[in-house]
DNA sequence: ATGTCGATTTAACGGCGGCTAAATGACGAG
DNA sequence: CTCGTCATTTAGCCGCCGTTAAATCGACAT
């Protein structure tokens, strides 16, 4: 039996939910459900379907892990759908901060041709326009090294390497700032006390919120490339 | 209320049909079931569901006829799909024999935006890559002229306008033999009662029998030419 | 006029994927 | 240890879209 659509965006978006709370090595239902912007009574019979066809185990009232099965599902979607980001980006000529909803559905219906294909004529990424790596085709998701832009310390020279919002009025704020992944900038200053980031962008300076600067993950010249 | 994906193939096919049969200002039930794929009762329902909606009327045990708004969806549909078609041959580099079952899929999910992109970087074509005409964003579809080339009589040179198949391995041979939307090629004979046709293509002569030429349909240099 | 046949519609069912309301489990506070 | 609260699950509903089996309509021939 194959997945439907609807069972790959839930085995898609637990893997995403469990690959940023690194820690727990389960992901709880309420937070696929606000994810998913969908009832948590939802979410519940969904698991127990993608339980049932072997994608995840399931310890109730606790949370959910994907299996082996699961975890394929999960990274073909994301990487289709990151692919598919890239293209728009890279061939369409759309902006990087306004691609995500068209993604989404071009995400769950491109072939593997297409997928493909669509790889070659973007260059094959490494990373989709908000910085987060692509699965390759063998299913192998890149790690990434990164660090919050508000946790960093030192003032110095940074990359920034994923944007990590859906918020289109704040991707597009980071987008006039030119604030966006693989962008150079210098950490001038910061405040104490979940103040300002003084940030020197491009020749000009910008001063950051403490919680915008959240959404930001930065990492070194080198670390931004990935294995 | 806005129409499901489903509603809209539904209209979308319902005048393709129609578009066809010029005839009779009706389309039948079972015509829609047989190009659905699905069977009769699940197509008098949704022609419930669309009329219901307002998209057409239905004579029951007679047919169905679209309304103004059944054909503004329909016609919609049916330029995001030739559209994509066109893109995924222009753009990316498909073959024009191999694109319909891709198209289907994306036709159905592309946003506004992006369908215009897509027109763009096509070039603004005015035919798909099977020759079908592609309506106007204003929702108008030129009208073609061209013949059955299983009817035309004389021997002379001609283009061919469509090939009007979705058989996969007919669309093969069609583009080997180079027997592709605005190609040119010349009668030189043909047989009586059904017999085979004799074409000089690209330089080349081939033979064809009275039922393949059925599905291509052919017109002048000038008639090729869409309003 | 009536009988028959094919096309069409109605009836009844199943799976998916949402929802709300109600029940139940987990867990910390008193 | 019990109680309240919050997360989670269960129960029951709905709409969409497909199916098969049975009823019905239209049209044509006897």
């Amino acid at each position: 039996m194959t997945a439907t659509d609807s069972m790959q965006e839930y085995l898609a978006e637990a893997y995403r939910i469990a690959y940023y709370q690194a820690e727990s090595g389960y992901v709880s239902t309420s937070a696929l459900a606000e994810e998913m912007q969908v009832s948590a009574p939802a979410v519940t019979r969904m698991v127990q379907r993608l339980k049932r066809a072997g994608y995840l185990e399931h310890e109730p009232y606790r949370g959910i892990k994907l299996t082996e099965a699961g975890e394929r599902e999960a990274l073909a979607n994301i990487r289709r759908h990151r692919l598919v980001e890239r293209f728009l980006v890279d061939v369409m000529g759309f902006g990087w901060h306004e691609v995500h909803d068209d993604a989404d559905d071009l995400g769950m219906v491109v072939s593997d041709v297409l997928v493909d294909k669509m790889d070659e004529m973007s260059g094959y990424p490494k990373r989709c326009p908000h910085g987060e790596p692509i699965p390759n085709a063998d299913g192998v998701m890149p790690r990434v090294i990164d660090y919050p832009l508000s946790d960093v310390a030192v003032e110095r020279d940074y990359l920034i390497s994923r944007v990590h919002t859906h918020d289109s009025h704040k991707l597009r704020y980071f987008s006039e700032l030119h604030l966006e992944p693989g962008a150079g900038f210098r950490l001038v200053m910061r405040a104490p006390f979940k103040g300002p980031l003084q940030l020197q962008v491009a020749g000009q300076t910008h001063f950051l919120g403490h919680e915008l600067a959240g959404d930001l993950r930065v990492c070194s010249e080198a670390e931004y490339q990935l294995v």
